[in-house]
DNA sequence: TAAATAAATGCAATCGTTTGCGTTATCCAA
DNA sequence: TTGGATAACGCAAACGATTGCATTTATTTA
């Protein structure tokens, strides 16, 4: 019937006997069109189910309105905190009248790149992102930044540029979480962390550090590690154990983390919380259906995705200068579970 | 400097005094412009950080050419089965060229509605969706599909619609778990599954029921349940596992429901795998991370999407004819892990 | 009855590209 | 000198919508 074709005012025009623009003028409902003329326009369009070509929309008014989609990047898909995160801005995006278009970098800054031109050439109004671990270069994102596109980071941020960012309290939500475990009596508290070009890595470090300092407690570096994943912390951990002067707690980077340690502390025996205390960072799916439930300290991915929405949306609509660098700060929870001693 | 306006060919062949007929030609390479012209306008442009705009070059083709941006609409997005979808239909999406744009349904039959019609707006150059789960009527894409926007539909299938679907083979991957737990020497199988009027869980159900059959065992409806979360799960467990008849295993609609599960036998002080076997569907994060660990029906989300992709971009490119519905079927996989017993 | 006013509609430019076709310039052969 | 190729470029229409301004028609007023 309509051969693939959408039906175009021009097409309502020629049937009805008008020009395009009185078509135009009459769906916008203007005054200036003849109310019986109006509503057999309408009547038509309706009828046929007429459908406004954005694309020719935009290009109208692409000197005065930017389009309505959102990039974002994120380095994975199926993570937890991602999730969390694309559903904040998901959220936030939908009921301001935004859509999103997503895609992950997979680490690469090389994919990074391509993605950042594709949505540069598909006309987003701006991108949030969260950069690859192995981005070192930002001329991808000084490129966007020339050519008008509003940035916002979040979580891993690019120091070089004094772009707009959400992270969470990664300082104060390690510190509070390690002066928790210390006031549950543990007094050897380990630290997995994340490797330390991160900013996210250092803040909590700088967390875990301040905490034992406060508490009268010296930093032991044999109780400082690099890990952040599962694999990783299942391998080192036995040896970690069977330390002369082993650990009685544990603080790791995510609940990924915290539940290969869980495992193999349970593996060799010790009882959690009794013998060691363990503490994640996320809030994660994981969180509750480890055995004792996690004790960790949650990441609130869903409200960092929501300001982090809600400042660009500002910048695109123009409620805060562009060239300004708005910087909000997500305040975290601990949330207390079974691998933990109770005051 | 550039005054939050792009630069366009315009401005080039103004500035080179050329028309811009010449320089579209000179920036796509056409022989019919002389080296040296081509040469300047292409050095110019780059100079400049030309960047074509993609909204005015898809006007001109919107005829031809759709857009390469594909919808994606799902219930969920902080979930491990949609999030591996995702990943699925963003990688293979990306491998060919086309973005993605995704919105969640929060299950709204409403929000459904709207989604279809911002993605019509924007152009989408197809749909890949999983319905709400109150979605009973079929309008919104109906529509879609007369205005030529081709829909793919996987796990929630809309069976009104003969359209293209790609689905995991819940009776096989259903079939294939439960006898796996008769063989163990289970006699009495428990079944949790979600409300029948989904295609996925009534299919799971005769999967469940078939083993029995096969293994000349009877339904037993005092076993079967309409349960698919974790709060229900552990809600109505206690009472099962106080039936003078208990079940020595369990099978559940997804992991998520088999953690609720495990947790209260245990709780109830059963030994798994012993006394009672549990069997999940997913075989997502959490399936790893309970102890023991879950024996699951690998769902292989990431396999559906790249499916779901490929179909589409086949309808959209024409290598699938527009009205053809192709039908895939996934194969599902059977982990066994530490909550059911060996053979 | 003519002029002024108001109401309803059409014309045409515009957004930034692409592209069929016509135009100009150049050169060579007849 | 003229005709015909060929190369290099410009003109202008098109994609689908919006909108300032001009135009037409109907209505009112003097």
């Amino acid at each position: 019937m309509n051969e693939n074709r959408h039906l175009t005012m021009k097409d309502i025009a020629r049937e009805l006997g008008v020009s395009v623009a009185t078509v135009s003028r009459a769906l916008s409902d203007s005054p200036s069109i003849s109310r019986e003329r109006r509503l057999a326009i309408q009547q038509y369009a309706r009828e046929h189910n007429y459908f406004p070509n954005i694309i020719a929309e935009q290009l109208r008014h692409s000197r005065r309105n930017p389009s309505h989609a959102i990039g974002v990047i994120v380095p994975e898909l199926v993570h937890y905190y991602f999730s969390s995160i694309l559903d904040g801005i998901e959220g936030e995006a939908s009921a301001r009248g935004y859509q999103i278009m997503v895609a992950k970098s997979n680490e690469s800054y090389e994919r990074e790149v391509q993605i950042c031109e594709a949505m540069l050439k598909n006309k987003v109004c701006g991108i949030i992102v969260s950069q690859a671990k192995d981005t070192e270069q930002y001329d991808h994102f000084k490129h966007l930044e020339a050519a008008g596109v509003p940035l916002v980071f979040f979580d891993r941020i690019c120091p070089a540029l004094n772009a707009s960012r959400v992270v969470v309290d990664d300082y104060m939500g390690t510190l509070n979480a390690v002066s928790y475990l210390i006031s549950t009596g543990c007094k050897r508290v380990a630290f997995y962390g994340a490797p330390m070009n991160m900013m996210i890595a250092k803040n909590r470090y700088n967390g875990y550090r301040d905490a034992l300092y406060k508490n009268g407690l010296e930093v032991d570096e044999s109780l400082v590690r690099i890990c952040d994943n599962r694999a990783d912390a299942e391998r080192i951990t036995p040896a970690m154990m069977r330390m002369e002067n082993r650990p009685d707690a544990f603080f790791a980077v995510n609940d990924e983390t915290a539940i290969g340690i869980l495992t193999v502390v349970k593996r060799l025996g010790f009882s959690i919380p009794d013998d060691v205390s363990i503490c994640g960072f996320t809030n994660g799916f994981r969180a509750t259906v480890c055995d004792p439930m996690l004790t960790t300290v949650e990441q609130r991915g869903t409200q960092v995705g929501k300001e982090a929405a809600d400042i660009l949306i500002g910048l695109v609509e123009g409620s805060l200068p562009a060239d300004h660098a708005e910087k909000r700060i997500v305040k975290t929870r601990l949330v207390i579970r079974g691998t933990t001693r109770h005051l």
